[in-house]
This record gives structure tokens, sequence and C-alpha cells, in this order.
DNA sequence: TTGATATTAGACCGTTTGGTCTAATCCTGG
DNA sequence: CCAGGATTAGACCAAACGGTCTAATATCAA
């Protein structure tokens, strides 16, 4: 990684909490200077635009999350581990990794009606999130550690847009305690289907 | 309604779609005139500033998300009639009853880390939707329509979440399915546990 | 060490923004 | 009808914005 290369990773990494926190419009190229400590003609040296800086730290904080996900879950054997893991990372959103909440949520709001780009990157780490949960269930059922009677992507939405929503929920009431009741709910549905409940 | 008070509220309520669409940062005045046609010495006769205009037409916004809410689950009579309404109400996210998603999900969503104001009016409003739900599923559970096994704050917290994410998850896809599959769940579970299912 | 690369500070530009103001005109209600 | 309130069009302002440019300096890698 040469110098030039380590200097625009480091403005996106400065960049992104500051997108996910005030969103993209809400941004102005001298917050992320001053976030960055660096020139104007240094990052516009990186960069062509706030448009494509915008894009590349969208990119950076959904792989980021994506990255963060993979890496739980893979650490799980058995398909409720798996669902677990992804209701536990999400388990306290007035601390998420990257300050600002979840970027899927904030990004997803923010670009549905004008920002064509960003919402096809959403687009794309949302449907592979919906599609990943829903194949884990599948694999649980699969395997007989649960019951054909759960519906795998019904329960794979639900658990994933309660959580999204729950994630809104705690953020504007300063709580983590709404996560709480909802994750204690999601997984006492799923351990009632599961086969053999840890 | 006087004249002047008639031009305020034709502003506001003009101002509402695009508040709502493209976010409060990135709504100009400029655009609040073009859609209101209306100069802006008028504009500014009416409100003191945008943060003013912003303020009442969030309160415009929110309120009347609350009133078509209220008179939804007024027509109701049971419980799970009530909590069906609601399920109902929202099974469209493509065409919202104002355009550009839920108000709530994107001013609370905004307003987060930046405007207290706004996060302020979502929080008052969010907490009374949550509470308004779990009374819905307590007063269920006292006249004996929702079995006791029901915990109505894990239910009406989790219902509300999924709604909420579920909106965030059809707008990015550009498709309502996942909402029907959501509701249909969230029906289920809650069938599971009325005495007299209809 | 040295030549190439990277970065600096900030002046500068045009545009957009929120907001003020005026003078003329429109409208409405008594 | 007509007085006073309401609205107009747009010039104007200062600040903030995204973006360009330069000349000097710092840093890196061979």
């Amino acid at each position: 990684m040469t110098k030039a290369e380590r200097t625009k990773q480091f403005i996106i990494e400065q960049a992104a909490p500051i997108f996910n926190e005030k969103g993209i419009a809400g941004t102005s190229i001298d917050d992320v200077l001053k976030a960055a400590k660096v020139a104007k003609g240094c990052l516009y040296g990186h960069f062509e635009s706030k448009a494509e800086l915008s894009y590349a730290t969208v990119d950076y904080l959904l792989q980021t999350l994506v990255d963060k996900r993979d890496s739980l879950l893979q650490a799980q054997q058995t398909a409720r581990g798996k669902l677990y893991a992804f209701m536990d990372m999400n388990r306290y959103p007035l601390a998420t990794f990257i300050e600002g909440g979840c970027p899927i949520a904030n990004l997803a709001t923010e670009a549905d009606d004008n920002n064509p780009v960003v919402k096809q990157k959403v687009k794309v780490v949302l449907q592979a999130a919906i599609e990943l949960l829903t194949g884990i269930v599948q694999e649980g059922i699969r395997t007989g550690e649960i019951s054909a009677e759960l519906n795998p992507e019904e329960y794979a939405l639900k658990m994933f847009t309660a959580v999204e929503g729950g994630i809104m929920v705690c953020r504007t009431l300063n709580t983590n305690l709404p996560m709480q009741t909802i994750l204690k709910s999601l997984k006492k549905e799923l351990d009632a289907f599961c086969v053999v409940a840890a």
C-alpha cells in the first residue's frame, strides 16, 4: 500500500462515522477535512468529487458491517448459534461499531428518494443479508436442528426488520432496553422451533 | 381560518412530502417555494426561519400519521382487530399516505445525531405508539380475548419494529412483498395466542 | 542523497443557500 | 366600495458550499 493509498483509505475511515451520523447531504467537505486533518487539495487529489468520496465511504461502511457480521456468524457452528450471533451483534444500538447507528438503515432511509447510486449499493447488501439469514434457517431445518414448522423466510425477515426497527427505536428513545425485549421475544420464538434448545 | 392561516397551512402541506422524501437537510427553501407556488417574502411572513418551517412541517407529518392511525384503530372493537388494523395500515410501503415512507422512521433516522428538537418530537410520538400497542394487547388479555401467555410489551415492540424495518426493506428493494411476509408471520403469531381467532 | 511523489495552506471562483427588503399589486371582508 | 392585510417578483446580501489552483514544503523510496 503506497502512501497515497494509505492516505485515501485514512480519509475514508475518518469520513465514515461523519457520513453515518450526519448523512451524506448533511456532511460538508470541510467536515471531512477537519476530521481527517488533511488539506483540500489533498482530498481532491484522491477523490474527484464529494459524490465519489461519498460512494467510497458508503462502500467502506457497508463492507465493514458485512465483514463484522460474517466473522461473527462464521464463529458459530449451529443455525441457532448463528442467528443468536446476529441478534447479539445488535444488542446495544446506542454503541454501534461505527458511530451513528446501522449504516444500512441510515443509508437506505436517506438514499431512498434521491440517491439512486447509494440506494443500489444498500439494496445489494440488504438483499444478501436477508438471503443469508433465510439460508441459515433453511440449513437448520435441513440438518434437523430446527423444526420444518418454522417458515425460514418469514422468520428471517421478521427478525431482520425487527432488529433494524429496534435500532431506530432504541436510538430515538436513548435506551438499549427495547432491543433487549425484542431479542428476548425473537429468541423465544426461535427456540420454540429448535429441536434441541441448547 | 383567515387567509393568512390558510396560506400558512397550505405551505406546510406542500412542504410535508418534500421534507419526508428529501429530508430536512436535503430540502431547500426554494424547493418549498416551488412546490407551494408562493413567493419568498410570503413564506418568510409566515415562518421565521427554515428551522421553524421544518418544525411546523414535522408536527404536521407526525400529527397526520397519528390521526390516520387512531381513526383506523378506533373503527375496530377487538384488540385483534386493532392490531390487524395497525399492520394493514402499513401493508403497502411503496405507497405511503404521505410520499416518502414512514415519517417516524425518516425523521428519527435523520434527526438522531444532529437535530435534538426534531428528535424530541419523534420520541414523543414513538413512545406513545409503543404504549398504545402494548396497551391494546394488555386490554385484549384483560378481556380474555388474548392469552396471558403473550407478553404484551414483547409482542407490541416486535410488531412495531418489524413493521418499521419492513417499510425500510420494502422501499429499498422496491417491492411490497417482504411486508406481506412479515405481516403474515406477525398475524400468525398473534392468532396463536388469540382465544377466538376470528 | 536525490528525484519523484504527496501534502500543505489558503486564495480564489462560481453557485447555492437562508434570509431581508421594497415597491407594486392583489385580494378579501366589513 | 375600499382600506388594510396578504402576496408578488425579484434584487440584494452574507455565509457556506463544492471545487480549482498555485507555490512552497514535506516525505518517501531507490
